[in-house]
DNA sequence: CTGAATTTTCGGAAAATACTGAAAATTCAG
DNA sequence: CTGAATTTTCAGTATTTTCCGAAAATTCAG
């Protein structure tokens, strides 16, 4: 391997997290050159600068795009397939939280759904299934919540967060603003009644 | 391992699931039956349900204790450890949140922001330290809304998400009321302003 | 078509990880 | 203190994962 210096350091680090990521080195590392990269680079770049074999750097690739991580584009005159990783870091994040949740959590709850539907037997697994319950219930709010969240813009997304817990105290005002002058501009009238109800901290 | 249906079926996907989730076979059991048990349970009667040997449970126990994902108890007139996972599935999560960032987040932050201290001497490494510069800028904008998000209780926070994508709607609505009225209870202003200039989707 | 360039597959070696049983260490009742 | 109960450590084995090189498959210029 022979890169310059903050490169090099960026994707040894990319290699080192890999395995807790859930990517292996090979993965780690390609990305991350990737990523850094000015340019979009061919399998042989990618081993050469890593000094991987030919057939890991391929399979690496796959994996990466297999995430919808790297995206694959040709040059003119060139037969050979160009690799490149997209720019906008919330783009990445989208990709990566898109990713995470079908290998993650759709599996888990697919499980869930099927365990909630049968009928316990054992006196144990009355229990047990209302603990699925729960679990259900929490990932099926999360995942609805990303689906909503997906939907935004970059900038938008970026300025809610930048507002942070700020969010609730706008609400809260905003409801106050709403009950002094009994005006409800935009929101459902009992979905906000609802949200009200829970404002106490209960559920 | 001899476990009624449900318990099981939860159980072995758990060990499933494991790898994809950064814990092994045996973490991952040892997890689900911990959270489906109606009652906390010693390693003994772990080891016995899910036939692991004793040093295996030994490990896993640590494992999750790490992780701070179950909680050693004991009974009275029993010398044994007895364990039990937290039952609020918000605490879980925010438990998972705060352990992943610190072992899959924070250690690449830290690289990073000693990378953007180095001056560049490559010529190559020029743009890559302007890649970092967006990556360590976009993890700290999602840890420093984690922060906030954290302390949030869940109740709050399980209303913001049952909102979805209406906060912003809400928070356009509220500023509509606040310029026609000129009110504005309890946000800072400054920020506020900030945020506004940035609803039209421009970073 | 043909065959050179390029990519993918695959068997097996090497490395990393998981798991066990035995032994060591720790804890605590008496 | 003592020693039985309980937990932890550890060395060795089994299993899984990673990675390479060779061979097969695919692609495309001519």
């Amino acid at each position: 391997m022979n890169l310059p210096p903050l490169t090099q350091r960026f994707v040894l680090h990319f290699g080192e997290m890999g395995s807790r990521w859930g990517i292996n080195r090979t993965v780690g590392q390609i990305y991350a050159l990737l990523y850094v990269s000015a340019k979009p680079l061919n399998a042989d770049e990618v081993g050469e600068a890593l000094a991987f074999s030919r057939s890991n750097v391929s399979m690496g690739l796959k994996e990466l795009q297999s995430w919808s991580l790297v995206r694959l584009i040709h040059q003119p005159n060139d037969r050979r397939e160009y690799f490149q990783a997209p720019e906008d870091v919330w783009a990445i994040f989208r990709t990566l939280a898109k990713e995470r949740r079908k290998r993650e959590i759709d599996p888990t709850q697919s499980m869930l759904r099927d365990a909630l539907m049968e009928q316990p037997s054992a006196p144990e697994d009355f229990h047990a299934q209302e603990r699925m319950r729960q679990m259900h219930a929490f990932i099926e709010l999360m995942t609805d919540w990303l689906d909503d969240v997906e939907k935004m813009d970059s900038a938008t997304l970026a300025s809610l967060m930048k507002m942070g817990s700020t969010v609730q105290k706008l609400i809260q005002a905003k409801d106050r603003v709403k009950q002094a002058f009994s005006l409800s501009p935009h929101a459902e009238p009992a979905q906000v009644s609802h949200i009200e109800a829970n404002q106490d901290g209960n559920v």
